[in-house]
DNA sequence: CGAGATTTTGAATTGGGTCAAGTTATGTGG
DNA sequence: CCACATAACTTGACCCAATTCAAAATCTCG
């Protein structure tokens, strides 16, 4: 399985507020988890396209993705940008803040969005009291870390069709980790965002969308996906030249 | 300035062991650097195309690199493999192991290195004990995720000609920062290696140096760079079309 | 319903890839 | 220290995947 295909934890329900990746994998006693609760008291609605932070903003918390899904990117001076990331519930989003305490990319909302803030001081400081939130706070970095890492690989050896395919298998992986259909679902991003992301023009993205329907390996309809065959889609990934 | 570019600790002395990255920027109490400095004990030489750790190894330690470099790379199972990134001293290296207690990349030494490897679990007991080394720590990776998001950027959306002179600006830099000069080094890595990084043929960065060196700004004997022009590399960075 | 945004598709163009040949380094053993 | 073998690099010619430009179709939502 190549990279770009990130796990990601599977969701259940974690005491009151929605911390999934937070807090869901470790075992924190009744008394930990309230202390965890306790921090995150700020919850706060988002509409499309609102910014959750932007580039320069100052950073004070982490980010709990409770519902809806955001775009992370950044902006080049001279007006390109790249998005980095779609982020969707049970994330947490903010973390390349933590290097300068000023936030390096933007966070905007691709649909209706509530999100659970965690300030950063007192993460830290219960950290320091619990040592499994520590090292779990560890493990999300560096899953970031490798997820990023991952994007290299497909940005910078795969071919268009193999991203997409990348892309796509990565969603599925996703929503059926959150209990959702694992072929069925509806994109919250544009060609362009797609695109963006995966270092290709919006037109090159429509054409791998309308070759893989000829092909009988999806059926698009704009941002209604139905993938028919996963096992062609991971296939292509596998064999780069084909 | 863009992202790839990214700014390195300034470098200096740091106790018996130069942890640059790790210990340089904050402020520890001489009982603290010495609790630190016991932690890394064990100090390990190697060779040219030695291998720090691979693919799939067990994580046990980051590594700090006290001389040397080294490239990391992630290996895709039908055999293309993608650099993705180049370390040097006062470094840490293996954070992408913390989210799976497996490593994800391999790291390959591109010259003589000597490296101090930091036990993790003792590094996170540490880091409970010391708040600024915790929060350093947080730094380190944040730091990393930056790093990350700009080779994004440039795998994303730079022409060839721009991804060189990020590539060549960001060495530059990290040289300077070393105390080095800013203009004239050696590389470490093959035009090959540089491709991978940068998503290019080798083919396509040797053409790039010598279109660098036709316009004047950089003077190229394989391996040995001049820049002669720094604010021209800028430039080829800022200006996408042009 | 209609205006603007998004998506699809076609045709022409091009930046970088591929293949190939020649050149320059590097390293090893005699 | 030199000669040779091998690896790394450069350059040219051709090709192709993806981009660009353009136009039409479709979607979204006030």
């Amino acid at each position: 399985m190549p990279l770009p295909v990130s796990i990601h934890p599977p969701k259940s329900a974690c005491s009151s507020c929605n911390l999934a990746e937070l807090c869901l994998p470790i075992d924190l006693s009744a008394r930990e988890l309230r202390k965890l609760d306790e921090l995150s008291t700020l919850k706060r609605n988002f509409s499309r396209s609102d910014y959750l932070y932007r580039s320069g903003d100052k950073f004070r918390s982490l980010f709990a993705i409770h519902s809806g899904s955001f775009k992370t990117q950044i902006l080049h001076e001279d007006g390109r940008e790249q998005v980095t990331g779609f982020q969707m519930a049970g994330e947490i989003i903010g973390l390349d803040a933590i290097s300068t305490d000023i936030h390096a990319c933007e966070a905007v909302a691709m649909e209706s969005c509530v999100v659970c803030e965690l300030p950063f001081n007192k993460l830290e400081a219960l950290s320091r009291e619990i040592p499994t939130l520590q090292r779990h706070l560890y493990k999300i970095m560096s899953r970031e870390i490798v997820r990023d890492q991952g994007i290299m690989l497909l940005l910078g050896s795969m071919r268009a069709e193999e991203r997409l395919a990348a892309f796509l298998l990565n969603l599925s992986q996703r929503y059926a980790a959150r209990g959702l259909s694992a072929t069925q679902f509806q994109l919250r991003m544009s060609r362009q965002e797609i695109g963006s992301y995966l270092g290709l023009k919006l037109e090159t993205v429509s054409r791998a969308f309308s070759h893989f329907q000829e092909d009988g390996i999806i059926i698009v309809k704009v941002r209604a996906i139905e993938i028919i065959n996963l096992a062609s889609l991971q296939a292509c990934l596998n064999n780069s030249r084909l």
